[in-house]
DNA sequence: AAGAATGATGGAATCGTTTCCATGAACGCA
DNA sequence: TGCGTTCATGGAAACGATTCCATCATTCTT
């Protein structure tokens, strides 16, 4: 089988004029109405499509928009691919994938592999800090963070939930049921929303109460289950994600605790099982497709010197899973 | 900022040698060892990293694997997506990734793109059915099918999970526990499960119960929901999927149906949040993570031209969604 | 010791596109 | 009518790698 693409010299040969001609006429640019007519039924004819390697080793780039994620098993990051996905089809352009873990030198790795490809535009959830991407940025690659941004990088356009307005709404609602020693169980990158936890809930703050996990279900099971047991004062819990929340209810079934009576349970992320739990989940509903497909939309204006970020709302979502403080 | 990206011809030039010396010695070729020293120490010190377009324009091929799913907001994909990049990440490879929504049309589309990216390799849960493949695997790409195959393409190796036992196997047990009326509950591409099932369930089939879903949420819950209300009569459910099965718990609320009181439920895929459901889902676990890791593994190794697929096997995890057939 | 075989090496071609530049035709204006 | 402008056009360079092939220096064989 020798079936060779068909190049773009074929066309110009069948079509009867140079190469530069054909390359305009599909580009756009001006040729006299009977050679476009021309070149572009004999490109239909043989099926022609431009091959993106040759384009892209020429204008050096590739079209593609690279994806960085901690983890795409994670329902939140699936739906928020899920929105890069379809601002970058509507586009045109190709999504190359590649997940973190929320580890700082995997996402140096996947960086690199991104560079090497060519791809000079990124997506990313970022896992290491500040310093780590400044070579990147320096490299010329158009970033957008999304979900959240790495600290003290504020030239770096970030489209983001309102954290800020989310905890304090979650932390408004349970103290507004009685609730006086409310824990957080975040997970990685959360520092912004931790520090407004401590601000919402001023004098009542107990540190101890803060726990963080690292990305895996395993870890967060392991922070949830040792707060619930080290500290079996507490009466709420605001789990910072869908695997964080996962893991509390899991670990508060584990040690009889019941929800809500025992135990009040706000989760960062609306996930389908949330209304299928017993109780269902109150949560704070974040528009993770939004996010994903906003980011998007930004690094492919890119250029456009303006850094400028966008925040998205979040919503409480008020289920089954928070009583009034158990007056025990 | 001029900073042009060092090339192989600065690396041959600070080096003394020839650009096709600096070549060989990157890519394994022989080379004397004080030459191949010297060589790799420039390449270090100018942190040289070769440009995978150029690599790619001169080899006609993009070393990308392609990964296809219908929906990567579905957990199921999300893990199966993950076992791909797993493998890939292993072998240094990027992935596009691109999602055909069980489309046929969208899936053609998408093939289109990676074609014209020059990936030659693909992963993908197909969609469409066997003729939609031809030209494409006539173009050359080497392709993998996981999950499921398409109907009457057996020259494509396939990794699947071994559906025809898990089906059985639910089947027995739900008959094993005194149900007589059992519907299965399918979405796209499930003709496999549902023969299996027919053969299974032998002369107590009843093809009322027999029903099929699209994609997506709303399509899965308004199957489940109308073969509720219809069926009344009917006594377990074997649902194809993760999205199935949740649309069967939320129906099955929702009509106030107890479960596993008056209704047993199985469902297809081990997904998290079955554990947390009240009461815990009754799943035919899939390997989801492995078959794509297997598939990715396949493509890679690629021409070897053995299209042999892989089964992998299902396991029925017992929880507390079925229970024995009400004596109504 | 002379010719053959081996191995390291660099120049140049190549992949498929875009884009720069020169050419020539057509046209408008004085 | 003559000259300058505009416009369509095609040839050729460039992008950054790999790889064919010729060259040259060794070493082996007889």
């Amino acid at each position: 089988m020798n079936a060779r693409r068909t190049t773009i010299k074929d066309v110009a040969e069948a079509a009867g004029v140079g190469v530069a001609t054909v390359s305009r006429v599909l580009s756009g640019g001006s040729a006299s109405p009977e050679t476009r007519e021309r070149v572009l039924t004999v490109a239909a004819q043989l099926d022609y499509r431009p091959s993106a390697l040759g384009r892209n080793l020429r204008q050096r780039r590739s079209g593609g928009i690279g994806l960085l994620v901690p983890d795409i098993t994670d329902s939140f990051y699936g739906r928020l691919a899920d929105g890069v996905l379809a601002c970058a089809r509507a586009a045109g352009e190709p999504v190359v994938l590649g997940t973190t873990g929320d580890d700082a030198e995997r996402e140096a790795e996947q960086i690199g592999m991104l560079l090497e490809q060519g791809v000079d535009r990124v997506v990313a959830v970022p896992a290491g800090s500040a310093e780590i991407w400044e070579p990147t940025l320096r490299a010329g690659l158009t970033t957008v963070f999304a979900h959240r941004s790495a600290a003290g990088r504020d030239d770096v356009p970030a489209v983001l939930a309102d954290d800020r307005a989310g905890v304090r709404t979650a932390v408004d609602y349970l103290t507004g049921l009685g609730h006086r020693r409310i824990a957080y169980l975040g997970g990685p990158g959360q520092e912004q929303r931790v520090s407004v936890f401590r601000q919402s809930l001023g004098a009542l703050v107990d540190e101890e109460l803060i726990v963080s996990a690292r990305g895996s279900r395993d870890s967060a099971y392991a922070a949830a289950a040792g707060l619930f047991q080290h500290r079996p004062d507490l009466t709420a819990v605001l789990a910072g994600g869908n695997l964080l929340g996962e893991a509390a209810v899991l670990a508060a079934g584990e040690l009889d605790l019941r929800v809500p009576k025992d135990l009040s349970l706000i989760m960062f992320d609306d996930v389908p099982w949330a209304e299928l739990c017993a109780p269902p989940l109150t949560v704070i509903a974040q528009p993770a497709q939004d996010i994903g497909y906003r980011a998007a939309e930004l690094v492919l204006r890119g250029g456009g010197r303006r850094p400028r970020g966008v925040l998205l709302p979040t919503e409480l979502i008020v289920r089954g899973s928070c009583g009034p403080r158990r007056t025990a």
